[in-house]
DNA sequence: ATCTATTCATAAGC
DNA sequence: TGCTTATGAATAGAT
């Protein structure tokens, strides 16, 4: 830079460090437009101050619309589910089509939730939210169920060992246990 | 910049325009990393080149983690609702806290749906998001029974005028309808 | 904020 | 892509 070369650490002179933060921050943004404009690129920067404010540039469209992208392209990078390469190329086609619907339809809902403007939701788009949260409901019962199966389990064989210690002898595995333990773990 | 200045508008060579997109790209996200290192700032930018892949950097913490905290800010930016204006002044910093709970529980759950990681959720936390989806979807049933009511008002007039204007007889607004229209609306 | 002396980024060419 | 170099931009330090 000028008048010096500057050494890449926090900047200790809170003074110094707010001038710079000013300047550079300018200048990020005004090059991430340059880079959009010039090479038509739709970027997204956001920058939080040390003291919490927030700074934002949205190239095209806006903030939310960007963020919106971002999950959907760095969801696709994430590694599919094995289940999916297990079926035949239409079938994978298919589902993720509806992947991507649903992905939609969830944005359209955070954009609800958070923007809290539900005027702009027709019915249609409600209900199909709605669908969209019973899905979700039933996938965090299902893994709470799997959590709580595995608390049993590890009771299970707590037990197990007590009897085995208690009684020395092996033939316990095969006791049945009464369903009523089920039964009572589940209910809350 | 070097060997000629530069039009701030779209380069229509191809060729140029990528070359000039990777390098500008990495002198942005170098910039961004300079700004956060000398100033303490938590910065997040994406770039979706014009062929949609997709350039990221997030200098603290994931991109989640900043997409969430900007949410947060952004939405604090936003007018409340009108109808915290209406209450005392105690409920409303109560009222602002719930919401500020609420939002950290639903950040959770994003993570969870967009990150697709149940795995680090504990059972608490997945009752807590379970929790808030009820309330999710009371909500917007509660916007969907709106809806279909201020159709069937809309209904309830047209069928008025039709009536008005058959009989020539004012009286009709008086009469009241089967409740039946009603119930088989709100069957789907 | 404005002003320079410097350092940095980068367009063009290979 | 990676390297080189001439030149325009960004900016540190001072005012």
């Amino acid at each position: 830079m000028a008048r010096g070369k500057v050494q890449m650490k926090r900047i200790e002179n809170s003074v110094h460090r707010q001038v710079t933060f000013c300047k550079r921050r300018s200048g990020l943004l005004k090059k991430a437009k340059e880079l959009s404009v010039l090479c038509d690129a739709e970027i997204g920067v956001f920058i939080f101050s040390a003291h919490g404010k927030l700074y934002e540039l949205a190239t095209k469209g806006t903030m939310q619309g960007l963020i919106e992208r971002y999950m959907k392209s760095s969801q696709r990078t994430q590694p599919e589910p094995a289940a999916i390469e297990t079926q035949p190329d239409m079938d994978v086609k298919e589902e993720i089509n509806m992947l991507k619907q649903e992905i939609e339809i969830l944005q359209k809902g955070l954009r609800y939730m958070f923007g809290g403007d539900a005027a702009e939701m027709t019915l249609d788009e409600l209900i199909k939210v709605e669908k969209h949260l019973e899905i979700w409901i039933y996938q965090i019962r299902s893994t709470k169920m799997d959590i709580m199966f595995q608390e049993i389990q590890q009771l299970r064989n707590k037990v197990e060992e007590n009897i085995m210690s208690a009684n020395f002898a092996p033939i316990t595995t095969t006791i049945p246990y009464p369903l009523t333990i089920e039964n009572e773990i589940f209910q809350f």
